[in-house]
DNA sequence: GAGTATTCGTGG
DNA sequence: CACGAATACTCG
């Protein structure tokens, strides 16, 4: 009998590795690698679902091999491409083998465990209470521990058994449907007989009376795409109007097509790109390109185009772009050229729309798929390009295992395709652009706009300033007036609040100085159990100072500011002014973020008011003002990208102001006026801030001059995680070389989190050949750790450290 | 992660 | 020493 090597679903070091099992003969060439399959693990009679990796004649194994038990998927759910990708990408990111091939799939395609009690002796009295006359009793782990007891007795005096169970979600999915036993004449009927105030079931009865050949239609379709709402579903089931069912059958979803756009015209510059990525395609060439154009530029035209030259090509595309800027502009201009032949992958969908939107691309029933970070596992078969949308952004990177950046995936896909992959951003990560320097990437510039508009025009206001200072409040007379002119002239203005980083710091507001740490380089962080200033690179602390270090002042204090503060102060020096608040409060509820800018798009509000969220990717016509209350704020931030990530804010939000005929003005209050990012950032240059923060880099020894790793140690117990810690940094210390930095160990930004101490260590490195091997050990050690409370994390090229 | 084998700790 | 509880071990 033929044997398979298969990943079993259990996430522990100690398994992290193949186990051999017999295919039975009744299963002889069904069982495929990329398959998921049902085995029986350990002991006992627990079943658990595993993935067929290799399937291979004979086996070395000395004991027994076990038979899987049956195979959960007709035909391979991972292709051979992504079975590979997993080693790779488990490798990479310090993480189990399962939870990598797991990421990859749909989340209702990962397996749910439940267990039985089946009645041996039914006559056994404590069996019958146990059961209290049912079949059986499904083992939660909501039962309270003396039934849990009483289980484990009877089962071992052999009264009941257990019975294990494993769900395939995926193919339970049931949904909630509309359909009416109603004709279209009784529907208008029904509607006669409504009053005419009863607008949401009129609007309902329509909608039934239209798509009579489409029903049943899902029930949160209706209330997506035709704002239907449930209660007006319910109050027409009410009335005998319309039935509820459960369909499992998945429907082409009615929707609204966007209105098809066509081709624009390229400017030289655009056809430029166009052609060099549009030969790479052609050639099979795993080329990458970064595409830096300036706001403007008109890179989703390119984009759009080089899909439908890969599309030519009889090949498919695939692109990525940051969950934030999925919003229906730059989805409808994708749909909107390449119709039913795009899948979209967006957070908005439940767990089952995205489980049909997986089935239709793995069915190569599309040929473009745009999506955030997991999109870039979509089953597509043979990709003839990759693109990756704002590149820098560093949501492409996620900060739970597996720590995979997009990126990185992105060009390990494009290298098995044989196909280019095309960064663009107005504002490179300095990674990428560094390589594009080295000629590793093609680098391609787009420095004009679209139709030549006007670069904004970009005040920086010196919030050090008597005048400036004096004010109360955060608005400085300047923005106000900008402010007061916008509004007068009926035109729209964003105003940003740069919240990142909450977590207080020192700035005196005399001077601008920021406490900073006066070994690493970045500022002191308020650390209010221990009531100090501290350093959480390399652990360094002070007492909080009454002075400020550099002016004697007393005007040194805690900074940070929130976004309702600022909007009580718009309020207050514009009540005219109708004000959209848009944060992390207002956008919690699925699709408020939508709601919001779509308000304003409709010019329903004046001011737009929000966080980083608001920056990008949008386009607003009416808009010609961008304001910005603190520019500093990312700036001070403990993190070596905090220049970086300062730069791309404001280039991104500078350049929402005036795009379309009018000019645009920015206004900028910093306390930094002198500082290069801010600078550069008013002049839209951004090649002269590469220049200079590569210089800072390299002085400080930072990304992409040296390779960086963070490792975390958690523990319940503070003392213990320090020792952990201490421990760690011993055994890396063994076997690095002497070129390597070694960083802390020092607490977290957040010390503590749900009652766990966290502590970190960083390693900057360039040529450390036995790092990953000594990372991989650490990991087996400690793993045994893990039941204790005791958990290690290891980020490879982290994005933030905090 | 969970069942089972093993050791540990406590009361007799 | 007996028993239940905590801990260690292993899974094909």
């Amino acid at each position: 009998m033929a044997v398979a090597e298969i990943i079993v679903d259990v996430p522990t070091m100690q398994t992290n590795r193949p186990f051999e099992y017999l295919i039975p003969d009744s299963l002889a060439e069904v069982v495929v690698p990329g398959m998921r399959v049902e085995v029986p693990f350990g002991r006992g009679k627990r079943k658990i679902q595993g993935f067929v990796m290799q399937v291979k004649a004979t086996s070395d194994f000395q004991g027994k091999l076990k038979p899987i038990s049956r195979v959960i998927d007709l035909k391979p759910v991972l292709s051979d491409e992504m079975l590979q990708l997993s080693y790779w990408l488990a490798d990479r990111t310090y993480s189990f083998q399962i939870s990598c091939l797991q990421t990859m799939l749909p989340s209702v395609m990962r397996a749910k465990y439940k267990q039985y009690v089946i009645p041996l002796d039914k006559e056994d009295t404590e069996v019958q209470t146990l059961l209290d006359g049912k079949e059986t009793l499904e083992i939660t782990n909501q039962l309270d521990d003396a039934t849990i007891r009483l289980i484990n007795k009877l089962r071992q005096n052999n009264k009941i058994d257990i019975q294990y169970v494993v769900e395939n979600q995926a193919l339970q999915i049931k949904r909630q449907a509309v359909t009416t036993s109603l004709n279209v004449i009784q529907l208008h009927e029904a509607k006669s007989k409504l009053r005419a105030n009863a607008k949401s079931q009129i609007k309902l009865l329509d909608f039934l009376a239209h798509h009579l050949e489409e029903l049943p239609v899902e029930l949160n379709v209706l209330q997506k795409e035709f704002g239907i709402s449930r209660s007006a579903i319910k109050t027409a089931e009410k009335n005998q109007l319309l039935q509820i069912t459960e369909v499992t059958k998945l429907r082409k979803p009615v929707g609204i097509d966007p209105e098809k756009t066509t081709k624009l015209k390229l400017t030289e510059e655009q056809q430029v790109a166009v052609s060099e990525i549009g030969d790479a395609i052609q050639s099979e060439t795993p080329q990458t390109f970064l595409v830096e154009g300036v706001t403007g530029s008109g890179k989703t035209e390119v984009y759009l185009q080089t899909i439908e030259k890969a599309l030519q090509q009889n090949k498919t595309a695939l692109m990525l772009v940051p969950e934030i800027s999925l919003t229906p502009q730059m989805v409808n201009r994708v749909v909107g050229r390449f119709g039913n032949q795009v899948a979209v992958l967006h957070s908005g969908l439940s767990s089952g729309e995205r489980y049909d939107e997986w089935t239709r691309i793995e069915n190569h029933d599309v040929k473009v798929v745009v999506g955030a970070r997991s999109a870039v596992f979509a089953p597509l078969n043979k990709i003839g390009l990759i693109i990756i949308d704002e590149e820098h952004e560093a949501s492409y990177k996620q900060d739970d295992n597996p720590r995979y950046n997009a990126r990185d995936v992105a060009l390990w896909r494009a290298q098995m395709n044989h196909c280019p992959v095309v960064l663009g951003s107005a504002t490179p990560s300095l990674e990428s652009r560094a390589r594009a320097e080295k000629g590793v990437y093609r680098l391609i510039r787009m420095k004009k706009r679209i139709n030549n508009q006007n670069l904004p025009h970009v005040q920086i206001v010196d919030m050090r300033d008597a005048e400036n200072s004096a004010t109360k409040g955060d608005f400085s007379p300047a923005l106000k007036e900008s402010l007061q002119t916008t509004l007068q002239r009926h035109e729209q203005a964003i105003v940003l609040l740069n919240r990142r980083g909450y977590s207080s710091f020192m700035m005196c507001r005399e001077c601008g100085f920021v406490l900073k740490c006066p070994n690493c380089d970045v500022s002191l962080t308020y650390h209010k159990d221990l009531g100090k200033m501290k350093c959480h690179y390399c652990g360094h602390e002070e007492p909080v100072p009454k002075y400020c270090p550099n002016c004697k002042s007393k005007k040194i204090g805690f900074y940070g500011t929130g976004t309702q503060n600022i909007e009580q102060q718009l309020n207050t020096l514009f009540p005219e002014a109708r004000v959209l608040r848009m944060d992390v409060d207002t956008t919690r509820r699925k699709g408020s973020h939508a709601k919001i800018l779509q308000k304003f798009g409709q010019h329903q509000a004046d001011i737009l008011l929000g966080t980083q969220m608001i920056a990008k990717g949008l386009d607003f016509p009416d808009v010609t003002l961008v304001g910005v209350i603190n520019a500093d704020t990312t700036l001070s931030l403990a993190d070596f990208r905090a220049s970086e990530r300062t730069f791309q804010l404001l280039t991104q939000v500078s350049g929402r102001a005036g795009r379309a005929d009018k000019t645009g003005h920015v206004v900028i209050q910093t306390f930094n006026p002198d500082h290069y990012a801010i600078k550069d950032a008013a002049e839209q240059d951004y090649e002269t801030f590469f220049k200079q923060e590569m210089y800072i880099r390299h002085q400080s020894n930072y990304t992409p001059y040296y390779f960086t790793t963070l490792i975390s140690v958690a523990n319940k117990d503070e003392g213990q995680t320090l020792k952990q810690s201490y421990w760690l940094k011993k055994q890396l210390e063994t076997s690095l070389s002497k070129d390597a930095i070694l960083l802390g160990p020092s607490p977290t930004m957040i010390s503590r989190k749900q009652n766990k101490y966290y502590y970190q260590i960083i390693v900057k490195y360039k040529h450390e050949p036995q790092l990953h091997q000594k990372l991989l050990e650490i990991l087996n050690e400690t793993q045994a750790d893990a039941k204790k409370g005791f958990t290690i994390a290891i980020d490879n090229e982290p994005q933030h450290i905090d």
